[in-house]
DNA sequence: GACGCTATGATTAGACA
DNA sequence: CTGTCTAATCATAGCGT
């Protein structure tokens, strides 16, 4: 027998058989090592005709190995969720925003169809509790934009606007009424002292909110169309 | 000397050594097989001893080898993303049905609010085209829904409801003033016959206008492809 | 434990079917 | 290409250091 020296086999017909003859051998004794010290082994040897490697004990036993020990495969894994998530994350936002601006919308509708009953000469009390709300928020915010514009002026405090309810409390509804005529004249009281440049509404314009001072300019701001 | 039998080697000692040395004796192998064909091949042997388990030629390169040769990992792979991408898809959706119930209650608060104005004397001309065509598809609506009620009775047929436009088209508006009083006398007629169950729009109930069409264009939210 | 030695079983190169 | 045989070589169990 021949001692086979450590290098390249360059016969092709002897490399192959010495391949297949030697990767039996390793695999052998890669076997005999994982039962006699009853422990975990992989083998992967990539042969030179085939275009699978071959992988011992398989390709799964591998692969979880592989990512159960080494943290990098985890690492990237998780990076790449991470990004993933994110660029999600960003769609469902965009979806939100959406909504808000389309609640915003709708409550400025809301608004405009309460004020233009109101100056077709609708009461308070025709309102329900929900709808006074709406106009006690929304005469709140005037009422401090109207005092903002004025200056410095010492005017009456106002109170927060309540917090909307979805369940309409009946027993709360005579008190809103009385706080939405008090602001309401409050208001009117602010605007009289310093009207605003455009006090008519057109009814083409969608809004008449004269009652309280809007401007029109501000509401071709805010476009109410649907 | 004895022949070792394939089986796990009780004593400890022994079999710590009998582990180093076979463990090498197999890593020769495998390099030897390396150089003699001139491939690829990789061996991970878990050490009982060792927390980190011996992996030649290197880490890397086994994590290499693997990715870039099996499918299975790749395809685990996008069976994870697809995973986390259907559940934020689900979000997303919610997000959407959420703000497709805002719509509609928002067109549901439109109508009512036109319906008022009518009932309190407003004329068609006094709604720009924008709130004729809400009118003209909730008529639409509430026509065949009372049809429907009706019965297999003849009635005029209807044209489609209009495509909402989001520009004003001034041209148009004459004529959708026609075709909406016309609409909304038809939709009159087939009332009187038989008038549906809620026929009146009671104030306090926000009207229950779900049967009115929700304007799909605005809804529709297809930019979702990754 | 690690290293060296050596007998001996295991592996395998080469040849052939 | 796969299996078998055989001798040569290798790997290593057991032991001593």
């Amino acid at each position: 027998m021949v001692k086979v020296k450590l290098a390249w086999v360059e016969n092709n017909k002897a490399r192959a058989i010495f391949f297949r003859r030697r990767s039996e051998g390793v695999l052998k004794k890669v076997k005999e090592l994982t039962i006699l010290c009853d422990i975990l082994a992989c083998l992967i040897i990539f042969s030179p005709n085939d275009a699978e490697p071959m992988v011992w004990p398989s390709v799964e036993t591998a692969r979880g190995l592989l990512d159960n020990f080494f943290s990098l495969p985890k690492f990237e894994q998780k990076k790449r969720d991470a990004c993933l998530e994110s660029f999600l994350k960003e769609k469902i936002n965009k979806v939100q925003e959406k909504l808000k601006k389309n609640q915003e919308k709708c409550k400025e509708y809301v608004i405009d169809q309460l004020m233009i009953q109101l100056q077709q000469g609708c009461r308070i009390d025709d309102f329900n509790l929900n709808e006074i709300n709406e106009l006690l928020s929304f005469s709140r915010d005037r009422i401090i934009l109207g005092r903002e514009m004025l200056g410095s002026m010492q005017f009456s405090p106002l109170r927060d606007p309540p917090v909307l309810p979805f369940e309409v409390q009946v027993e709360q509804l005579a008190e809103k009424r009385d706080e939405a005529t008090v602001l309401i004249e409050l208001a009117n009281n602010d605007v009289r002292q310093e009207p605003p440049p455009n006090e008519t509404f057109a009814r083409e314009d969608h809004v008449d909110l004269s009652l309280l001072g809007i401007d029109k300019d501000w509401l071709k701001l805010n476009n109410y169309h649907f």
